[in-house]
DNA sequence: CCCAAATAGTTGCATAGCTAATTAGTTTTT
DNA sequence: AAAAACTAATTAGCTATGCAACTATTTGGG
């Protein structure tokens, strides 16, 4: 009944997508959401958390409860920031930076699957255009 | 960083149109997903739930939750079936039925816009895609 | 210098979605 | 005809997300 509705087809899909980056990250007990935020942490350390929520698109209060999960597992640590007392600067701990490489490996795995079933060439092209629409939204 | 990803990408996406949606349903006291769920009820009832999740490609638990909502709202009503002691019609109410041009009026309204924004060949062509993904996956 | 405005982060409250487990009813098998 | 298998819907418990309102700090204008 919405076959040609971009907001029902988008968000279907994105549901369908979440469930295929979850098995990949469930070897790590982590759920995508926070397997992305801790690859921005591990990338980007140390940065702000408004810096995150700009990266990863999304509110600042879901950044600070994304991270409220990743330290309760121990994965990162906040620590005030000497130049600007609001500020709270973030860290990836140790157990963190030992899983960098097989986390990045495993959505590497995802991306090379999902792009193997889909056409790379296609695969490429649907991207730049969810991108373009989403910068003609703004 | 994720300027590749189509999983990033497309929950992005998925976001920034619900804040569009959500102000085109705004005036009816709907989020968006109730308003896309009314609107199947509207055009398919009476029907059952599971033929609802069917149609809008969500879990069953999902569709029982979105109806509880819309029976809140006293927007539908469940009603026992006759063949079956398990299933459950869903119906449309006075109050929605009166709801359904201006709803579907504003729903087209939004997607003119986009369109227009878009490009409408652009924007056919993307849903086609999104359509031709969700697909590939299943 | 002080107060108003801006900013970083958090908290409260709400929705939408999922999986797993449960309940109740139907169908199939033996 | 009784037991087993299946099916429709619900419930329990969880995550992710947002907006609005709050706290604490910093900055800027008078």
């Amino acid at each position: 009944m919405f076959e040609q509705c971009l907001y029902f087809n988008t968000t279907s899909l994105a549901r369908q997508l979440e469930r295929e980056w979850a098995g990949a990250f469930k070897p790590f007990g982590l759920t995508p959401s926070q397997a992305f935020m801790l690859r921005v942490v591990l990338d980007k350390a140390p940065l702000l958390q408004s810096e995150l929520a700009l990266e990863m698109n999304i509110s600042r209060p879901t950044a600070t409860r994304g991270l409220d999960g990743l330290e309760r597992l121990t994965l990162i640590k906040r620590t005030a920031s000497d130049k600007d007392g609001r500020e709270q600067e973030i860290h990836p701990t140790k157990k963190a930076l030992e899983m960098k490489d097989a986390i990045n490996a495993a959505s590497g795995a995802v991306t090379k699957r999902l792009k193997k079933v889909l056409g790379a060439n296609h695969f490429e092209e649907v991207v730049g255009q969810l991108r373009g629409i989403s910068s003609a939204l703004k």
